[in-house]
DNA sequence: TTGAATT
């Protein structure tokens, strides 16, 4: 009872800010759906607004008008002094012009009225950064909003600039909320743990929650206390997991998600990946590998991840197929799709065996270790192993539709492939297409928990072009949910694989492969 | 048990 009325208080005070909020010059985010958003007057100043009255206004030390504006002209500043955005400010008044009404707040440090980077036009705001960081509190309190410059239709504007705290280290990604909850069930969701400045439910057009919202706290601490508290704790009615709440993307991980958008939709492809051994490594490749590495590094949460593929031994455990590791070629595009070129599928590898599924063949492999594998691999078949009868028997129970197994090209005529190659095989970075066209896509149940997309892939590859391969996974635990989608580019390929692999067993289960339900087919009508 | 909402 005590903690309700408690957190009631806070939320009277954070309603009582919201009656004081005023418009903002400065640039903010795209999200209109505020609620419950915190003043004006931003949060680094709200503790100690209520610190000052009466105090005699300090008056600069040197009593001239020589205030240093600029800080060569040697004016120290507080460790902890806030830099100011002055909005609102008449064209024609220039930092001379200024000084004199923000002097009277405290020492300035420095001043500078912004101009454009081109035609040098006033842009009718200013940055000011005083000694004191209580300074820049007095000015806040006393300028903000109160009173209008001579020529302005909207009053002064005087607040921490946007590079002071743009608040991403306190700022909240709450995923996985029903999508009735609104803001205020998000707000007393998270009052417990900490004030909160801005609580945002993330809407659609329609108006629509999407389920999602960002919560912004008034520190950093009770930012990761909510953390610690709410991610994962409950699931919400009509959610399929568990509360997901993390801290809010930061620019520069915005800025890789949009580079990863942009590969996906271009297909931007990087023969340097796919032939390490090719001639194509010019200093334009070599940027494209750093900027794909730093793509995968972001994905793969911070770390570059060697090209990794199931590990035969568990295969063998399962006693299912043997799909082998790829070599370790660090900063290959795990999920890499590819368009094998002919030649490849028909004389260019030396293959042990090729399964011909239902009159499709399958394309061959190389053996493993080869440091020109992973281009032909990622086309063709895992590269299982007629030493091995027991993957061998495995497969044959697994593709019930292979009506013959031929050897061909022994192991031994291994060209270089970079010769045999007409063009470079197509790799796709990321997967970002996840449909194919009608009767192309399959839903695949009952896959093995440790199956990922690139294994799933892996296993799809003998009957056609799989342009995505998708694990459904448990955003909570991390978890493959073991099902998920394969998409062909044509519907021959897609029947094909239904045939061979629908009732595959992988150990004690087997495989459910069916076409996907069309996306209204639950719908009455 | 059918490609989630995505900073």
């Amino acid at each position: 009872m005590a903690r309700f009325t408690q957190t009631e208080t806070r939320r009277q005070q954070q309603q009582q800010q919201l009656h004081h909020h005023h418009p903002q010059q400065q640039p903010h985010p795209a999200h209109t759906s505020l609620v419950f958003t915190g003043p004006g007057a931003p949060p680094l100043l709200l503790p100690h607004q209520h610190q000052y009255s009466q105090v005699p206004l300090p008056k600069p030390m040197n009593g001239s008008e020589s205030i240093s504006i600029h800080p060569e002209s040697g004016t120290m500043k507080d460790q902890d002094a806030i830099k100011l955005f002055i909005g609102q400010i008449p064209r024609n008044l220039e930092e001379k012009d200024l000084k004199p009404l923000f002097e009277q707040f405290g020492k300035i440090h420095e001043l500078t009225v912004l101009k454009d980077r081109y035609t040098g036009m006033h842009k009718g705001c200013a940055f000011l950064t005083y000694c004191a960081r209580e300074s820049a509190i007095k000015a806040q309190n006393a300028l903000h909003e109160q009173k209008t410059l001579p020529g302005m239709t909207r009053p002064i504007q005087v607040k921490p600039a946007d590079s002071e705290s743009r608040g991403e280290d306190r700022k909240l990604f709450v995923g996985m909320l029903n999508k009735q909850q609104t803001e205020e069930d998000v707000y007393r969701l998270f009052e417990p743990y900490g004030v909160i400045e801005e609580c945002t439910v993330l809407r659609g057009p329609d108006g629509n929650s999407k389920g999602c919202a960002f919560v912004k706290f008034s520190t950093h601490a009770e930012a990761q206390s909510a953390i610690s508290a709410l991610h994962g704790s409950q699931t919400m009615p009509g959610a399929s997991s568990s509360l997901v709440v993390k801290f809010a993307d930061t620019d520069k991980e915005r800025t890789i998600r949009r580079m990863q958008q942009m590969v996906g939709q271009f297909g931007i492809f990087n023969p340097a990946i796919a032939l390490p051994f090719s001639t194509y490594s010019t200093y334009a490749h070599a940027q494209l590998m750093q900027q794909q590495a730093a793509i995968m590094a972001a994905s793969h949460g911070g770390y570059l991840t060697p090209s990794v593929a199931f590990p035969t031994t568990h295969i063998h455990q399962m006693g299912a197929i043997n799909i082998n590791g790829l070599p370790p070629t660090p900063m290959t595009p795990v999920s890499g799709l590819s368009s094998p070129p002919a030649s490849i599928t028909t004389s260019a590898v030396p293959s042990i065996v090729t399964p011909i599924v239902n009159g499709f063949t399958g394309i061959p492999h190389q053996p493993n270790g080869h440091p020109a594998v992973e281009a032909v691999y990622t086309n063709g078949l895992p590269p299982y192993s007629t030493q091995s009868p027991t993957a061998a028997d495995t497969l044959q129970q697994a593709f019930t539709g292979v009506q013959q197994y031929t050897a061909i090209y022994p192991a031994t005529t291994l060209t270089p492939i970079g010769q045999t190659l007409p063009q470079p095989p197509q790799v796709i970075q990321q997967q970002q297409q996840r449909e194919g066209p009608e009767g192309c896509n399959l839903f695949i149940y009952h896959l093995p928990q440790e199956f990922g997309d690139n294994e799933l892939m892996q296993m799809f590859l003998p009957f056609g072009t799989v342009i995505s391969s998708k694990v459904f996974m448990d955003r909570a635990t991390n978890q493959s949910k073991c099902f998920g989608f394969v998409s062909f580019d044509n519907p021959a390929s897609a029947q094909a694989a239904i045939q061979a692999m629908n009732g595959f067993q992988i150990g004690m289960k087997r495989l459910k492969v069916q076409l996907k339900r069309p996306k209204d087919a639950s719908r009455p009508y």
